[in-house]
DNA sequence: ATGGTTGTAAAACAA
């Protein structure tokens, strides 16, 4: 036993691994520091980004390209935002998933990297339960699994990640009786979520993470951080093909801790490529 | 936990 846990470990250290990692980093412009510094000690090979909030030719893929990532990104002024950072170059990039006749926020970008395909969204927060900004999470939800449906099939290898604002079950959350029926909690985005989710993913932090109190965005309000009242709300989600090849998914709370943060800390995912 | 903070962008709005 001791032997096939050093053999993997020999396969991890050679490199036979992809890391796949999701971060909202709120403000590419204000955290390219920090992103720069977390690349370094991270090293995924794919890092998708959620709420950039920078137009295309503000974006710094110059800086990122220094350090050996290529990027593909799509923004707007102020507001969303995604990108796509990777190791080796990207192919078969979109970056609208609604008909093109609709003029969409800047919310979703795919590619294909080494034979899977990185699917990364920033799904909308919805802000309350019955209003137009929950509205339009509803509909992007539904018109992503129509889009998924009719493009895909789940015995392909796809990855889907991002920050998608929704705190899968109960667990998920600082307190179920403070946060069941919320916003990011309630009956209808879950139900959605799960929808979706059984046309074939797998949530691989479930997958080998089984406790509850494990978060991925604490609000910048009342201390949430320090007291740990946090959601987990950003996901990396995978077909049967990766997620059985997939070791770990954790969530680094460290860059939460660092200077000016983002409310959101990475959420990593692991999967052997041998 | 019912206000508070952060970012964008220049006053509200989004989260």
């Amino acid at each position: 036993m001791v032997q096939v846990v050093a053999v993997e470990n020999l396969f991890f250290a050679q490199g036979n691994n992809m890391i796949v990692a999701s971060w909202n980093v709120n403000s590419i412009t204000v955290r390219l520091e920090s992103v720069l510094k977390w690349l370094n000690i991270a090293q995924p090979d794919i890092l998708c980004l959620q709420e950039t909030k920078s137009v295309d030719n503000k974006f710094p893929a110059l800086a990122f390209q220094q350090v050996g990532y290529h990027s593909e990104f799509i923004g707007q002024p102020s507001y969303n935002g995604v990108a796509i950072l990777s190791k080796l170059p990207l192919t078969d990039v979109e970056k609208h998933f609604e008909p093109e006749e609709v003029p969409s926020q800047k919310r979703f970008i795919k590619a294909d990297y080494q034979g899977s395909t990185i699917i990364n969204t920033y799904i909308p927060n919805g802000q309350a339960l019955g209003s137009e900004k929950f509205s339009y999470k509803i509909d992007f939800l539904n018109t992503f699994e129509r889009y998924l449906s009719a493009k895909y099939k789940p015995s392909q290898p796809i990855i889907w990640c991002g920050d998608f604002n929704i705190a899968p079950e109960g667990i998920d959350t600082f307190d179920i009786a403070q946060t069941d029926g919320q916003i990011m909690c309630s009956e209808q985005e879950r139900a959605l979520l799960e929808r979706i989710k059984s046309w074939g993913f797998t949530d691989t932090f479930r997958q080998h993470n089984k406790e509850p109190g494990q978060f991925s965005w604490w609000d910048y309000r009342v201390g949430a951080f320090r007291r740990n009242l946090g959601y987990r709300i950003d996901h990396i989600w995978a077909t049967e093909t990766l997620s059985k090849t997939c070791n770990q998914s954790w969530i680094d709370i460290e860059p939460r801790k660092w200077e000016r943060p983002s409310d959101h800390a990475p959420v990593l995912a692991t999967f052997r490529t041998i």
